[in-house]
DNA sequence: GTCTATATACAGATAGAC
DNA sequence: GTCTATCTGTATATAGAC
């Protein structure tokens, strides 16, 4: 791997478990192997280098339309439960990043954040597309509101993942807690 | 007020906005209107001064046994999941604190950890007793489990929370959410 | 107890050789 | 492109006067 790259790799892994402020330029140079005055050669400064780990983290964030697309309506919701779980698993790091960065007076480069934000909207309104076409189809309940229980379903999920990220051991799996999820705000919901 | 908790009080706004790392004791003096030095005679050092800050910021962590007491059984649930959101939404600053410092790898006091989960464990047993005692009343069907189902209502309701203290506008409101919690997760597994 | 002045270390950043 | 050497600011921490 080229310098560059590889300072970009170290830098993302120190910005992400540290933060940006206890993440120095020196420690970045000693476990990249090169030297600091490299690093400003690539990247002028420490922010810019920021930026371009925040630009390369949030690289895998985006909605693949042919992975939603061709189930049963049914079927749908609880695949887009399990994609959206599948997803944060699979970028635990970048998402634990992400929302500290939510949570601390951080640098919080605004259009990330909205990016991330946009994403989010985007899951909640595809959930409720496709509760609205089971209630259509009668088999979901013409009690619930799609949009306020679309908005439910993802702070439940969010929910589970934030104690799976905090490492909270000695509560129920994340895995047990989603099949509880699926069946207590989807499959609860079904008409008789 | 004295010039110790003055102190105190400074350091614990910062460390809980900016983090460890990023609060500085110049900082913390010059917004306390004391001198550097005033703050290592009295906490010896600034591990001393986050600690004591760690101590003061964990004091209101605690159930109150006279708050849960005497309720019918099948309110209790509910009331429980009142009380949580209650707590949070009063300590708003410094369960963000905790929860950022759960997600980072920064200066974590395991004590300090252990006794957030000690509440919350005990929290979560407090709410399966709640939900067997209604199974056993006959009021809540018997095709729950009580742990399962109580980590998932504690779940949803951190994922709800965690949307409020993240700042997300545009999803629906804390208050509607939890009262969509209630719909799905309490009031549709009673016994009709 | 509270201050000013200072020691020491390390941060981000630059100069210039190769 | 990559390095060593160095500048400058600011951090934690100490010494010592009052």
């Amino acid at each position: 791997m080229d310098a560059r790259s590889k300072i970009l790799e170290t830098a993302t892994k120190l910005f992400a478990t540290h933060g940006y402020d206890s993440t120095s330029l020196s420690l970045v140079a000693k476990d990249a192997s090169v030297s600091k005055a490299l690093i400003f050669w690539h990247f002028e400064n420490k922010e810019n280098l920021y930026e371009a780990v925040l630009a390369r983290t949030i690289e895998p964030y985006r909605i693949e339309p042919e992975r939603i697309a061709g189930q049963s309506v049914p079927d749908q919701v609880e695949h887009l439960i399990d994609l959206y779980y599948e997803f944060v698993t699979e970028n635990v790091h970048s998402v634990r990043f992400f929302l500290s960065l939510f949570l601390r007076d951080d640098k919080r480069p605004d259009d990330f954040f909205s990016r991330v934000l946009d994403l989010y909207k985007h899951y909640r309104e595809l959930l409720a597309g496709a509760l609205r076409a089971g209630q259509e189809a009668g088999i979901f309940s013409p009690e619930i509101e799609p949009e306020a229980h679309s908005a439910l379903i993802l702070s439940s999920l969010n929910g589970i993942l934030v104690q799976a990220l905090t490492g909270e051991t000695d509560v129920a799996s994340p895995e047990r807690l989603v099949k509880g999820l699926k069946a207590s705000l989807v499959d609860r919901l079904r008409v008789q």
